[in-house]
DNA sequence: CAAACATATGAACAGTTATTCATGTGTTCC
DNA sequence: GGAACACATGAATAACTGTTCATATGTTTG
């Protein structure tokens, strides 16, 4: 993402088509979920969308674990863990619970694996 | 994303959990897929990561459309849309056909819509 | 309480990215 | 052929993002 863009500062740039198909847009239209609702399903999959964020999840499919035990297990500083953890769980994609010193973290709910072995599905068939 | 991290530049940070989970670390590491393949998991949900490609995926699913006509739609120019279906074509998540001086384009398989369909539920729990 | 440990966090920096603007390519129709 | 149209594309720019570094917070243990 980058410049926002707001809505009805409208580039206004008409062509033929919009006459054409302007039943079809207009269909098309009517039947868009909410743009505000379109861009938080964005921000969802830009969580989804880092190597770092994907690998935690994946391993945190398998098992629960302490940010120290995921820094070593992907070989990465615990701060940088520390950091993508805070944006996974803003996301609600994981929880976590405190035993002592160290803090477990684990998938939220199970959506997670559902939306990664879907697009694992669809980088294996392309 | 941002610095690649190059395996084994290792930050080798060892705490004591890493002693003490050492076995439940080994074992996730084993069933962990190949980095390079939830490198490119990444790379798909980054496309999906960005609310006008979200929206262009989800007026496309409702109907195919010719550039001009998903500029108008979404209330922006032909040449950011057109920008945006280049990135979505690349990731083989819309097709085109040539008609004309038209080009229209589809959604490429059945599977966007399903991860777009498990987003929106996440989104609709939380 | 002090030291050690596990984690969290703020600032800074470099790399990435979405839009805009200008212009190029491909097609139709006169 | 040339004008008009639909689309594609390259460069430039502003905003965003992931990691690092330094440091703060919270917990246990001696």
């Amino acid at each position: 993402m980058a410049r926002s863009y707001t809505k009805n500062d409208a580039p206004v740039e008409r062509c033929d088509c919009d006459i054409i198909h302007q039943d079809v847009v207009d269909q098309v239209r009517g039947k868009m979920p909410q743009e505000e609702t379109l861009y938080n399903l964005a921000e969802l999959f830009k969580v989804f969308g880092d190597p770092t964020r994907v690998r935690i999840l994946w391993a945190l499919d398998e098992s629960e674990m302490c940010v120290c035990d995921i820094a070593n297990l992907l070989n990465m500083t615990q701060s940088a863990i520390s950091h993508q953890l805070r944006v996974l769980k803003r996301a609600a994609l994981v929880k976590s619970r405190r035993d002592g010193k160290v803090v477990y973290y684990s998938l939220d709910d199970e959506h997670v694996q559902q939306i990664l072995d879907q697009g694992m599905t669809h980088i294996n068939e392309k």
